[in-house]
DNA sequence: GGAGATTAGATTACACGACATGTATGTCGT
DNA sequence: ACGACATACATGTCGTGTAATCTAATCTCC
């Protein structure tokens, strides 16, 4: 198997495993990796749009965070309400739950970093994300993550 | 962003934007990258079973395979047919037709190969696999992969 | 040979992810 | 002011991704 082919699969499977590290546990918090990434940007950035969130999540490449949020708003984690300016946009925020959730969520994504720093353990972190920078440079969710580091 | 975080991302970045490339090139083909996965699988090693699939398949976990290549036999690429010794067990091999597929996919995946190493150049590609290959070892879709490398 | 455990596979449920399309609401050129 | 266009969001569809549950065949042990 060429090199190549063995990473396309290596970074496959980094991100299962990764994501099912990471969702088993979030399980006890009633929510998913994904809806985890909604809630730890709007803790960061208060009052965004439903496109501004979508510009900024790597996760399901900003196409459509209707029904992601429509789910954290339906469970009482997220406040969306119509702009006054115009009525085409929609303001999101945490609601105190979704605040309180947050402090959780970045506990467990704590736990996540820190297996991660011990499997980087003896290998050159930074060559790797550079690679993957690199490789992700110019498309949509590699903008997304550029645009959460230079503001985040 | 600590470095793992953003490790984090890019993972997922990587895998996304991998995934939608691969999806595009093979979307003439008209088939997904996770089946295209399947028909490259059996055409290296006819005849296995479901699990046997399930096994050596780092999408999808190996969990159920069935739906995945229900699409498959539905649409003439692949030939599933009861094993004679243990009636549980499920015979798969590529049709005809799938055989022929299986050659356009190689050509398709080579370009994707050529385009990976490329945004490698000047990058120590066998550093990344080493640590993504550490990250990944001992869980189910490191484990499937590993056996697709050292008997495929 | 028969009861129970084990195994292979199927089925189902729920949530994402990608894409296409629909529907208001705003903006701009004339 | 009016119509063409653009924007912001919603919705529908298909194919995964994950886990739980179900069925049936086989194996084990007595």
């Amino acid at each position: 198997m060429r090199p190549a082919e063995e990473l396309r699969y290596l970074i496959l499977a980094a991100q299962r495993e990764g994501n099912r590290l990471l969702a088993q546990a979030l399980r006890p918090l009633g929510i998913t990796p994904s809806q985890a990434e909604v809630i730890r940007i709007l803790q960061d950035r208060q009052s965004l749009t439903l496109n501004g969130l979508g510009d900024l999540l790597v996760c399901e490449s900003g196409n459509s965070p209707s029904r992601l949020v429509d789910r954290l708003t339906s469970v009482g984690l997220v406040d969306r309400q119509v702009s006054a300016h115009d009525r085409r946009h929609i303001e999101l925020s945490l609601t105190e739950e979704g605040l309180r959730l947050s402090q959780q969520i970045i506990e467990i994504e704590d736990d996540l970093y820190r297996s991660i720093d011990a499997a980087a353990e003896g290998h050159d972190l930074a060559a790797i994300t550079a690679f993957l920078r690199a490789f992700v440079a110019g498309r949509p969710a590699g903008e997304a993550l550029a645009r959460r580091i230079t503001a985040g």
